[in-house]
DNA sequence: GACAGCATGTAACAAGTTACATGATTTT
DNA sequence: AAAATCATGTAACTTGTTACATGCTGTC
């Protein structure tokens, strides 16, 4: 409940996971918590997976600081659904999010996964970021390998290492395809 | 601070940050809480980087339930040192630890990357269990993949899911490759 | 009659982050 | 004189987990 009573809900930064509730908003329209965990599942809950009691949590949340507006419906015998909408303060934060620089491997990977959120050329921007990233790691893990072989010095290190150099190897041909993709779809 | 309280420190269950503190002082032995974070940086923080406030959080709570023990050493002008040594229960403790079976991949590599404490034959079957996780992460994927194409529903759920994909073959292809290793190493 | 499903939420943790606080010493 | 290093810790917060609580409805 931290930055909305700071600062004014125009100026306030999201985190990752309102970023993420917004989001699923934007996609799935008006919905209550239990629709949304299901349609979770189904989506963007292999990028971004909460705990039921997580997204209840986040709900209110984002009512307070006015990105979503909340309306009771009756239920008959069972509770009122309580039906959540993204506003246009929340459509805004939500932008301001997607097109921010992403500032972690998690972040990227949601802002991708809901790419059609995103303008293209911004998107490309992440994925290169990403990129980069993935460079930066491999370079570290390769100046460690030397000191750590097969052989010398711990041979369980070794396997986290040579792990860790593959996925990263993995994660540049992984984004090189992804920029393919993107650029041969836009201009 | 929880489980200590409820059953005695021999039959305590300790959580992953725990059994990652335990090993280090395992390996690195008698240490202080600065000292070891920055032993945390060169080795096991690859797979398990806590916060110095984390760490200076943990080892009290190590001593509080009997499985390290603390040794004041007077500081000339600095404050004093802290040092935390791992007692038997704590060794005890942390030995279940490494023999379960992992119950995330997170777990998993801390195990995997602190190998010489686990028993050889214990550790492949860790291995085994990782792969088995891949192999049904990737039966997962491969049944979404038919519905989830370039072109049907949204492209940018394609990339989530080609990503994941190649990730768990990775996987696979890793694990068998320690797997190997380990058994040539063994009887 | 038992159990699954609908629909909401609370509580109690565990893990992890950044920033704040202190105060001497050594280096630039 | 400023800044980095040594060495400890606290505080406030976000994220995420599991378990508890409630109560009605429809199915086996």
């Amino acid at each position: 409940m931290g930055p909305a009573q700071q600062t004014p809900a125009s100026t306030a930064t999201i985190t990752t996971t309102e970023a993420a509730v917004l989001a699923l908003l934007a996609i799935e329209g008006e919905n209550s918590g239990y629709d949304l965990m299901r349609k979770v599942s189904r989506a963007i809950g292999h990028v971004w997976a909460p705990a039921r009691s997580q997204l209840y949590a986040v709900l209110p949340r984002l009512v307070g600081a006015g990105h979503a507006s909340r309306r009771s419906v009756r239920g008959q015998g069972r509770p009122d659904r309580q039906l959540y909408t993204l506003t246009p303060p929340g459509r805004d934060a939500l932008d301001a999010w997607l097109q921010a620089e992403p500032d972690s491997v998690e972040s990227f990977h949601l802002k991708l996964f809901v790419g059609r959120l995103v303008p293209p050329d911004v998107l490309i921007g992440h994925v290169e970021w990403f990129r980069r990233d993935a460079e930066s790691r491999l370079a570290l893990y390769r100046s460690i390998e030397p000191t750590n072989t097969r052989r010398g010095h711990d041979f369980f290190h070794y396997f986290a290492l040579r792990g860790g150099i593959e996925r990263a190897e993995h994660a540049l041909r992984w984004a090189d395809w992804v920029l393919d993709e993107l650029r041969r779809e836009g201009p």
